[in-house]
DNA sequence: CTGATGCTTCGGTTATAGTCGAAGTATGAA
DNA sequence: TTCATACTTCGACTATAACCGAAGCATCAG
């Protein structure tokens, strides 16, 4: 009777808790073995596994075999994208889980997005960008400006690399809990890798935190300033 | 152990059959009946009426009473945002029904996304309004200019009237056949209403699907050029 | 080779949620 | 009041799928 998408399969496997917590925790961006999927999730290995096929055979997931070991990511910035949106809308909604940690608050400050900076930071970092205009914007269309190109190179990143990937270079997505768009793509992804390689800032262990350290949290302001 | 919002319970109420038919009918942006609904869904009234409470219950949906009738509509214009979301990524995954209908190219050139424009035209008509400077977009705001206001105006459309409800005006919504954002917000909704009331098109009875008349079309085109 | 680890498959149990028939409530029409 | 329509609640059935114990592969270390 109905045509098109069929959402209803997409909806389900994300409607399963064991699974959502399997996807929140790839949401860090790292990829993941089963079993600490399993630890993650609070299920057993077996279960785990069976859920991880039909994430995998529905394609939200990738894998990576490295000898015993099985990898898994999410397949795509766009699955990522997908669950922020469905944050954003359950934290609307009031739908919350009752068990809140101590970690709220630095989750909103600065965290990860799959891959990228998301967060208070995030959200300031593409501000700061667009009103330097090292990127202009046009509806979602947001490009990478000469003067944009001038800055990452003084920064020391590789511009070239990364528009060579079949990514897009720059891409907004919404955050859920500023509510206002953070800068994700392939440029997204490098910022953020170039933070803790120049040791501005850390991943906290086993959570999606983003801790910055007092002199890397200087060194962000002063590159993107509003 | 986990914190933050509960996407779980929106994925469960999106991810059953006979539910996501319902919501996907209400993407019309009509109120529509609890029977109506039922139809739509092919289940009975009984079921539908428990697959309405828990969607109310879940603030995704809206009621309106009118007598002994209960008039259902999305609750907002994020769920509808959601869908689309959803209908993009299984698009993109492959994850279609295996029913496809002749109603989809249809579909494609232009149908109804909620409350506004999608499809080919949709998309048109935002690419040709940022051509002519009638909109300017950064980030993902977008605002409406001067000449924006003033071609508005010509339309015969109340822009005050828009400005003043609590909804943004103009918001991007992206789209999932063509992939790119068109026009939602208030003005969206605005826009797509005037369509109808010159007879510009009509929307097909019981479809998403927005029918042009080949004047409505040449106006179209000559409203919005590139 | 043997033993250990990481992960999957199989089998059987259990729980949950979708489903509908039947009965109940509310609104409206005659 | 009486009947019909629109919808909900109740109760019972059924199917699905989440779950784990046990066993089975595969990889690696020794």
């Amino acid at each position: 009777m109905k045509n098109g998408p069929n959402i209803a399969l997409l909806g389900s496997l994300i409607g399963d808790p064991a699974r959502t917590n399997i996807l929140l925790a790839l949401m860090s961006g790292k990829a993941l073995t089963a079993s600490e999927l399993a630890l993650e999730a609070g299920i057993t290995p077996q279960t785990a596994s069976t859920h991880l096929a039909k994430l995998l055979d529905a394609k939200l997931l990738r894998l990576h075999k490295q000898g015993r070991h099985r990898y898994f990511a999410l397949a795509d910035d766009d699955v990522g994208h997908l669950l922020e949106t469905m944050m954003g809308l359950a934290a609307k909604l009031g739908h919350s889980r009752t068990r809140t940690g101590p970690k709220d608050p630095a989750m909103r400050k600065a965290r990860v997005c799959y891959n990228h900076l998301a967060g208070e930071y995030g959200v300031h970092m593409l501000n700061s960008m667009l009103a330097q205009g090292y990127l202009s914007a046009a509806a979602e269309q947001i490009e990478l400006t000469a003067a944009g190109e001038n800055f990452l190179q003084r920064l020391g990143l590789d511009i070239k690399a990364l528009s060579r990937k079949r990514r897009p270079v720059c891409k907004p997505c919404l955050d859920w809990s500023a509510r206002r768009p953070h800068l994700a793509g392939t440029l997204g992804t490098a910022l953020l890798n170039h933070f803790y390689e120049s040791k501005w800032a850390h991943r906290q262990e086993g959570t999606r935190v983003v801790d910055f350290s007092p002199v890397g949290e200087k060194l962000f302001f002063s590159a993107f300033p509003l």
